[in-house]
RNA sequence: GGCCCCAUCGUCUAGCCUGGUCGAGGACACAGGCUUUUCAAGCCUGUGACACGGGUUCAAAUCCCGUUGGGGCCA
């Protein structure tokens, strides 16, 4: 049964690069039927911070990636690194030795060899030259392990089966692999991920935009579609196949099927994705993301009840790449004050004879008994067909003075869905509006 | 600077291991068209890539070497 771990270091916002690490093990555990081992390096005493910790734990419950067993914290285990640590010294293998920079620390003896070989499970057979590397510290002078030491003992305690994890540590392998040797464990099988970079091919870096996953949670992306794009980014089922549901990725996933190549973190094919879960979401499970995005993200919005939220995802569904498109796109369904656009108000409503003309849709809409989407529609037809103008003429300015803007969904689906008294509301009020300011 | 990794459309990728079916397929983005109460969505069409140079071979995107470029780790 294989075991595989995901070990950050708590020192910041959760990275997409480091997420992207996370489902992949994940995705590796479930597809194996094996455990997912969740482990936080906090042995970097001045970075971690326990508001990091927490990020982590947040983000992966968040994405779903629950874990087998764990957390466990590396600055709770210091006896075990320093336990093995002089179990070494005992055998020969380590040693003290005083340094002006470094203090009194432990090194491992790095065995001499012409080559040393990792076996990479994406990049196959990775060759370095031994007589290149030297002892290193495995303990500092504080007591606290290293890196490439507490990594190595701790998944030697865990039995960690596979290590899967970014590309930047191909170059630590080679001093893992003498630990190991040293401590006379077999080591695990190494899966070395291509990096993830910003949209210029720099290292993905505030620059580019969002770069953790909290920002992206908060901009309303449906935890689905993070998961099918990080995927999808560096790994790929094979076939033609983009989007993807949880269980599909779980039973698709392979390490044979992870490229070598580094890629771009794209913007715009994530919101192509997110688009796509949120077309494909049960109107119970859009209902309970847009709820708690409102609640969340944007206190102070109204919330609505499920029937109501049913009528708007078959209304918005096709609309709305994210959830923060609800506040971009459908804010005065939520909010009494929102804005007008101004441009829309100029060219729109402030034009000869709308003023009556609302006045005469809202007696036409008033006058409906049942303020359904194809009453209204040919209550305002009618209208359009008495005046002898084009429905544009009518739509335009009713659809304005509702929404404040010129883009919306259906306007009848929009009408009804405000409900009677809203509608009539907002008209008046905004042929008050463009009275007052004349 | 030393060592290591990588190289298919603007981007994500299929193909590469097991050379011919690839005059390189899909998706996002972009452009145009259809549809239309606005804007999206949808549908149709289009632009667009094997980094370069040598080999090996009857045949190379696919195998080998080098160059260039990008990235990482350490200093």
């Amino acid at each position: 049964m294989i075991r595989v771990r995901f070990a950050p270091a708590p020192t910041g916002f959760m990275h997409m690069g480091n997420v992207r690490t996370a489902i992949y093990n994940w995705l590796f555990a479930r597809h194996q039927k094996g455990s997912f081992i969740l482990r936080i390096e906090d042995t970097d005493r001045t970075r971690s911070t326990p508001e990091a910790t927490q990020a982590i734990l947040d983000g992966l419950a968040w994405l779903g990636l629950n874990w087998d067993e764990g957390p466990f914290f590396q600055s709770q285990r210091l006896g075990l690194y320093n336990d093995a640590a002089q179990k070494l010294i005992t055998k020969g293998q380590a040693y003290y030795r005083e340094d002006a920079q470094k203090g009194k620390a432990i090194y491992l003896k790095m065995p001499e060899k012409e080559k040393i070989e990792v076996f990479d499970l994406i990049h196959e057979k990775i060759v370095f030259d031994g007589r290149l590397f030297d002892d290193f510290v495995i303990v500092k002078s504080d007591g606290f392990p290293t890196y490439n030491f507490a990594c190595v003992v701790d998944d030697v305690d865990f039995k960690i089966t596979d290590v899967i994890r970014g590309d930047e540590h191909i170059s630590n392998t080679p001093r893992q692999l003498a630990a190991y040797e040293a401590l006379q464990e077999s080591p695990p099988r190494f899966a070395h991920l291509p990096m993830i970079l910003g949209s210029d091919g720099g290292k993905l870096s505030k620059r580019h935009g969002a770069t953790s996953l909290e920002e992206y949670k908060a901009r309303g992306f449906p935890p689905g579609a993070l998961l099918n794009f990080l995927a999808l980014l560096g790994w790929s089922p094979g076939d033609n196949r983009e989007f993807l549901n949880l269980d599909e990725l779980i039973s698709e996933f392979s390490l044979a099927r992870i490229r070598k190549t580094s890629s771009q973190f794209d913007e715009h094919k994530l919101l192509w994705l997110s688009a796509e879960h949120v077309r494909n979401a049960s109107p119970q499970e859009f209902t309970r993301w847009a709820s708690e995005f409102l609640k969340e993200e944007a206190p102070g919005f109204e919330i609505k009840d499920e029937a109501w939220w049913g009528r708007f995802f078959t209304l918005y569904r096709e609309r709305l790449k994210t959830l923060g498109d609800l506040i971009t796109q459908a804010r005065f369904f939520f909010h009494e004050d929102f804005q007008f656009d101004e441009e829309a108000v100029d060219k729109i409503l402030r034009q000869e004879g709308v003023p009556e003309l609302l006045e005469e849709a809202q007696e036409s809409l008033k006058a409906l008994e049942d303020f359904s989407a194809e009453e209204i529609e040919r209550g305002l037809r009618d209208l359009a067909g008495k005046r002898g103008i084009g429905f544009g003429k009518l739509a335009q300015p009713v659809r304005v003075a509702a929404t404040g803007t010129r883009v919306s969904a259906s306007l009848f689906e929009t009408l009804s869905l405000l409900g009677k008294n809203c509608t009539l509301k907002r008209l008046s009020g905004a042929v008050k509006m463009i009275q007052d300011k004349r």
